[in-house]
DNA sequence: CGAACAATTGATCCTCATCAAACCTTGTGG
DNA sequence: CCACAAGGTTTGATGAGGATCAATTGTTCG
């Protein structure tokens, strides 16, 4: 345990928690180093860890039978990931977990949480709480989905991916990723993505590069994502 | 309270429930009865009641700008919903409930349930678990739609409410609903729905009819919705 | 019987996926 | 420091898969 407890309090399913609890939990997990593009567990593997990132990016994904991958949620520091396990028996990961840089996480053994939060209310509380907003966030992009254009969706990615993870430049939200990540977003292929972005580049909305991506004008692209015509 | 509050515990939230606590849940309770096509609650309502179906159907849906529904969920007899805002404090309902056929219901007060969570941590987990699953459930059909084909989607839906509400008659599983429910369940159109079905139909997989489906050969639909080709 | 609603089917069109080729950017090693 | 390889990106051409529109045909129920 090289890790200061107290910091565990930014996971916003610790912030309620007691110094102790902290330090217990510390105490009970191990850190772990991973390289870009690593994976620290498949779909279908047993949910055994759960996973708090400390310091780099990764991606939550599910592949269907023929490959095809779908980016389910982008995951920044200090976001847990992972902790079915701690609520379900023998359960085993519903997604695929994937280092998007050299990144290392505190992995807490899923039956440690699940006996903790025996004594917790207010874990499993906080816990809920996460929940709710992924089920939340997951119905609002299932609709999106069935019943948005593609230009809407990635718009919609897009102002997700600068809440979440975006860095505030004078001349607007710098973002990092690459096409066929925002694809994998948005549900659509690296080629739609490209051709879009390369559109509200001509009208000056955002400033595309290699793996990276500057939102010049927000607003604009809110009224692309909210825009009730067609 | 004119409910037997044993049957409660048909409710899977409330399995692991004392008699005693059924007992306050159904005393905290009201019957509401609802007739085919009311709502019991729209999006963006302050989440104040959660619903335990004790008769007919309803269906979770949300509504896009422009009018368009997606259908989230079917909910059959003894299913809760609606169970949000016993986690959140003032919370809004993320979707739209609407009755199905006429239907009664209980209504519990948000409030109430979430004081009893305090000193009951089985009815946290037990509702955590149950949130799991429509993780699991939304992040799979996520995945279905931004990478299978209509008709395997068609299928997908179809199997699932086979699962869930199918009756099953000697010669194949007996289904209820238009053929616009199902296209708001596999996010496609009721036209494409109905070509689909009669496709099937000529090969004999399904027998159609108003409002009504048989599923004559439930292995076949398997077999489209989890075929590798295409 | 007629009205209302569900379902079917054909014709057409549009959005986007797919394929192919070229182009850019970045980092590496000679 | 340049050349080259690798991987990201762009753009055009093409076509398929479904959505949409329109018209017709069931089905149910008052």
């Amino acid at each position: 345990m090289s890790i200061d407890p107290i910091k565990l309090r930014q996971v916003s399913v610790f912030q309620n928690a007691s110094d102790d609890d902290l330090k217990l939990i510390a105490q009970h997990s191990i850190e772990r180093s991973i390289e870009e593009g690593e994976f620290f567990f498949f779909q279908g593997d047993p949910a055994v860890y759960l996973y708090i990132l400390i310091s780099g990016r990764a991606k939550l994904l599910q592949t269907n039978p023929s490959g095809q991958q779908v980016n389910l949620r982008t995951i920044s520091e200090w976001q847990l990931f992972g902790a079915l396990g701690a609520v379900r028996e023998n359960a085993t990961y519903p997604a695929t977990a994937q280092a998007l840089e050299q990144s290392t996480v505190l992995a807490v053994k899923s039956d440690y949480l699940h006996e903790l939060m025996q004594t917790r209310p207010y874990l499993s509380f906080d816990l809920m709480k996460l929940m709710t907003t992924y089920i939340q966030e997951m119905q609002e992009r299932y609709r999106e989905l069935a019943t948005e254009k593609v230009e809407r969706r990635i718009a919609r990615a897009l102002l997700r991916l600068a809440a979440q993870m975006g860095t505030k430049m004078d001349n607007g939200i710098e973002l990092s990723f690459t096409r066929q990540d925002l694809a994998e977003m948005s549900g659509t292929t690296l080629y739609t993505v490209s051709r879009v972005l390369s559109e509200w580049e001509r009208q000056g909305l955002v400033e595309a590069g290699r793996e990276r991506l500057l939102i010049r004008n927000p607003h604009g692209l809110v009224s692309i994502a909210e825009e009730l015509n067609s």
